[in-house]
Formats: structure tokens, sequence, C-alpha cells
DNA sequence: AGGGCGGGTGATAACGTTACCCAGCATGGC
DNA sequence: GCCATGCTGGGTAACGTTATCACCCGCCCT
């Protein structure tokens, strides 16, 4: 900046003022200081700018758990779109579903001083969420909630999406129904797990624990355990697969069998997915999804953000719920 | 830092000595210091730390065009991944494909100071790349080249790949086979189209104009263009998809018309994809698959800017052609 | 004509950190 | 006992930026 203003024949102050907006700097200075950023290829040390007390870094970190989930990815996609109006940028984290790895991101961000926090939590406790809190950088949880995190939070309507996944299938004279989906511990685990249950209790059906399998984070492991599923002697005659990973995986495995000839078309079971994905359109077996839609998810935890940093900082956390939407499809 | 040395009793001086490794300070006060950490919450400013003369910030730029690909999702994980072995950080910019955005983006990592720069360019001029590199920036471009800037790359076989899988349609008896891909003006999509070209050229047969339609970047783009494909009175027999976008959407098209009747299920046009997807397995008119690993195309990237980095940063720059491999799918 | 006022500009200090230099102290060799 | 040596720790200044204050100038009001 010095360099500039030497260049430019002004003070650094001057250089400063007029790339904050030049309040205060005569238009033919101003010109005449752009024009030596120009000729200089100058570009103004955000780092240092952002130690002066009062100003801001103009980030917003984002922790996701998985960037190769296209799930996610929208979901990142929408909270850009939202913070970009402000003029802020977001700084993407993965945490790939690992508490440590949280922890050290967050710490990371907190370091780089982001104004604010957007985090898929993992299944960990949330210390170094709350510490954030304190330290007045808010926190937004999304898609799962943190117990004892008193954050804003954003989540879909878990159990209600499985339950009316699950009664689908029980309405459609389904009784051997399996469960594929995440391990308990993790939040959306627990509450779509508790709708399947809750179906199964409204229609008095009981459900086999052999059948209700939770675990399965990726495609991979979901694959084999769909397999384990269809190798039982008595297998289900319909599947809720309560995430897209699950839901691949298990469509992968029928897909094969039936092309192989190992599996009977007819037999296939029907699949009902928690979470839209591609080419859904295409998967024969599948007979509903609950749709929702990540963007918005992004965008709404994105606006609770906002309003918490340009609004009402010290408003009590509020959680958001977004509704969930069973489609049938075609088969 | 001021606070936790009084907490400690020592000097600020002390407390960044612990903090960067102690070298030269006595366990029992790194102990002590460190319990001052851990009590008052302290965590160190990133920002003040990088503009000391000598001192990086650890950050490495990543720009990529739709966050919302899996493709270019799982190749930020293979950059994060071996960026990681560094303690270095990636930041993630998405730029839509957006020559504007893409240059904000670059301006803006720069301006927090990014040891370097990964990026998918898009379809514009590199003179912001080119100052990149002239500031001391390196930058590695990933997946396509732009003419002008003198960067390392790493880059796909996408003439050979496309080549190929036109020469499995034309070798399986198709003559009326369409292009659906990205505009020329992009470098894969520049490439591919000529591996096409070269293909039809090689077996003598001409390529029709009306089939060859690049300029989709988006699924429901490429399957409006599909739909216009098979609504022409002599349909191709078959498709070569120069990219996964191009393939969801004639992939999506083609299936709603065979389950509504609209289309023969014999009478689909076979289908080869530049790209494997998720759910690839379970399309049935696909008939051969070009695949690659972005994950690999990320690790690639990373090593050549780290090896600017951290090794020789004035060697001339290195351009890598990964190869790609053409697997037939079973039908 | 004098004083106040407001816009334009510059000097200074401070943000949080660390490189560099220097001082104190214990140790060891003679 | 004396000096060189090495380890430990503190003081100072500087990184690049901007808030604040001070100053100068021209204008308007009385």
């Amino acid at each position: 900046m010095k360099d500039v203003a030497a260049h430019a024949g002004v003070s650094p102050m001057t250089v400063s003022r007029t790339l904050a907006g030049g309040t205060n700097v005569r238009p033919d200075v101003q010109e005449r200081v752009l024009r030596s950023v120009e000729e200089l290829g100058y570009y103004r040390n955000e780092n240092a700018r952002s130690i002066r007390p009062g100003q801001t870094s103009g980030l917003i970190g984002v922790a996701i758990t998985n960037i190769a989930n296209p799930y996610y990815g929208t979901f990142a996609l929408g909270v850009e779109e939202e913070v970009a109006r402000t003029g802020r940028r977001i700084i993407l984290g993965n945490t790939a579903e690992d508490g440590a790895r949280e922890q050290q991101l967050v710490h990371d961000f907190l370091g780089r001083r982001v104004e604010g926090l957007i985090v898929v939590p993992t299944d960990t406790d949330g210390v170094h969420l709350a510490r954030s809190r304190k330290e007045g950088v808010p926190v937004v949880l999304a898609s799962r909630r943190v117990e004892g995190v008193d954050a804003d939070s954003v989540v879909l309507d878990d159990a209600g999406g499985a339950y009316a996944a699950t009664m689908a299938l029980l309405d459609a004279g389904h009784r051997r129904i399996a469960y594929l989906g995440n391990t308990r511990s993790i939040y959306t685990g627990r509450r779509r797990y508790d709708g399947f249950v809750a179906a199964h209790a409204e229609r008095g059906v009981e459900v086999d624990s052999k059948l209700a399998l939770p675990g399965q984070q990726d495609v991979a492991s979901a694959q084999h355990v769909a397999a384990r599923l269809l190798d039982l002697d008595e297998p289900p005659t319909g599947i809720f697969c309560a995430n897209n990973r699950n839901t691949v995986g298990a469509v992968t495995e029928i897909t094969r069998r039936v092309r192989d000839g190992r599996l009977d078309a007819a037999a296939a079971p029907a699949l009902v997915s928690f979470d839209d994905f591609e080419l859904s359109d295409v998967v024969p077996t599948l007979v509903g999804i609950v749709e929702h839609d990540p963007r918005e998810l992004g965008r709404r935890a994105a606006r609770l953000l906002l309003d918490r940093l340009d609004g009402d900082a010290d408003q009590s956390a509020r959680d958001i719920v977004l509704p969930v939407h069973l489609r049938p499809t075609a088969v």
C-alpha cells in the first residue's frame, strides 16, 4: 500500500480510504490511486486488514461431513448463495464424519477469525462449538442437532419423513421391512429410525431386529449389508433406506443380482428412500422418495447466521424444522 | 496472547515460542503456558500471524466450477487429502462456470495470502492467473488448461477417451452417433469433441452436424437436448455423452420415454459416457464408460503445487496427462 | 471582516504476532 | 577462580492496515 501511495503521490491513508469506498477523497485523486493500484498489480492484504479492531474477516466457516456427497455439495451451494448476498465468503471444510477433524477444523476457522460457523455436526460432544459461541462467534447447526449446544439449528422432519415412508410400505402390504441407515448415535439416524419404529407400532407390526441394520456411512458398506439382507432365508419384501448412501448401495446390489439372474425381478424388495438422488427416476424397484431440498437447507442455515451477524446477536436460539415430502415414484 | 502471558506469569514471547513448538522454553514453563491457554480458551490469531514476514498462511486456494457435482467434490477431496499431509488447509470456492466469479475468487484468495492456487479454470482469459504466478503464488490448472498461462497442469486424456468411446460405438455398427457435451470453448469440450471427430474420420464415417450438440452444462439442459435428438425424424442409434451431466440428462430422458411407452426399449440409443457416475450400473442402455479417477486428479494437482512450494519453485511448468480407461458395461 | 464549519488529506498509533538482539544464569574447562 | 558457552527468557520493532485526531483550506453566515 505504501508503494501505491508513493506511486500516486499520496499518503497510504488516502489509498486505504479510496479502496474502502472513497468517502472524503476527491474524485480525481481516487482515479489516480486506482490507476496506480492497477499499474502495480496491488491487492489488499485481507489478513492484515482483519486484525484491526472493528474489522471483520467477511468469512463464514462451513463444515460438512462429506464433500463428495452431492447432497452436501448442494447444501454448501445454498449457503454460499445466501452468504454472498452480504458480500461475505465461505471457507469450506470436510470433516469426513470424524469428530477430531471437526474440532481441528473449528479451531482453525476461529483462528482465521471467521464471523460465524455453519456446521453439520459429527457424532461428538460439542464443547468446541459451545466455546465458539462463548467467544462471540455464532454457530448454526444444520441437518443435525447436538445436545448441550445452545445454537440455532435447521433440521429436517426426519421422524415424520421416515414415518410416512415406512407407512407407505406397510400400507402396500409389506410386513417384513428392513431398515438401512446411519448409526443411531447420529442425530438423523436416531430420528429416522424412530419414525420407522413409530409407523410399525401404529400398524401393530413388530420390527424384526434382524432386518434393522443401522451403521452404514458409505455406499460400499450399504451394498454389503444389502447383500446380507437378500441372503437371509426369509428376506425382506420392502426396505426403507434412511439416506441416499444406503439407497444407492441397496439399489446397486439389487440391480446386480437381477442382472446376474441371482434374483428374480418380481421378487426384488420394494424400496423407499429418504433423500432424493440423481437418476432416482431410473431405479426400477423404488416406490417412493422422501424429498427435501438441501439447497434450501443451506439457505435457511445461512439466513439464521446472517440474522445474528447483521441483526440481533442476542436473541435466543431458534430451531427450524423443514418439511419433507413423500413422493410416490412411478414403477 | 498478552492475557495468556500475564496469566502464566511470562512474556508474550514465551507464549509465542511455546505455541510454535517450544524450542528454548523450559518444560515446566511450557506446561504452565499451555495450562493458561487451556484455561482462558485462547487460540492464536492466524491472520495476525500471517502478516509477519517469513510466515505462511498454510492455505491453498481451490476453485472448482460446480460444487454440487460429485465429480468435483471428489476432486477437492483428493486435493485436501494430499495438502493435509503437509499441515496445510484448503479454502474452497465455487465459480459456477463463471469467469467473473473466478476472477473475484482468485483475487480474494490472493488477498488472504494463500500459498498457492489449484484452479479448474472456466472459459475466460487467464490474466488473473498469470498475475498470481507473477506475484509468486504458484498456480496449478486441473482438468483444463488455459492458453497463455504458463502453469503446471493435470488433465485427462480427453481426446483419447472420446476417441475410444466413439470407436466402440462405431465398431458396434452405429453410424448415426450423437455428441452431447460442453461447449467447444471449454478445453475439455474441445478435446473430447476432437476425439469424437477423429474416430469418425478413422472409420470414414461423416459426422452429422445435426447430431453434434455441444453447450450443455447441467442436467436439465442436457435432458432437453436429448429430447430434441429423440424427436428427430431419424434419431441417432448411439450417443456419446462427453461428461456425466450430459449422461445423466440423456439417461433420464430415455428412461422416462421408455416408461411412458413413447419409446421402445429396443429402439433406445446406445450410450457411452465420459466420466463415471453413481448408479451407472443400473442404467440399461449404457454400453460403456470412460473411467478416470477424480480423486487421483486432485492428488496429482496438489502434489504438483506442493513440489513447487516445498521443493523447487523455479522449475519450468509441468504438464501431466492422466490416462482414462474405457470400461464396457454389462447390458 | 471574522469566525465557524465541513470536506479533504496526512501523521500517528494500534491491532496480534514473531524475528532479532540482548541479558541473565548455570555449566564446564582451564 | 575466571572466562567461554549454551540455554532460557524478555524487550523492541516491524509486518500491512485503518481509526482517530489534527491540520489546512475554502466557503458561508453574520
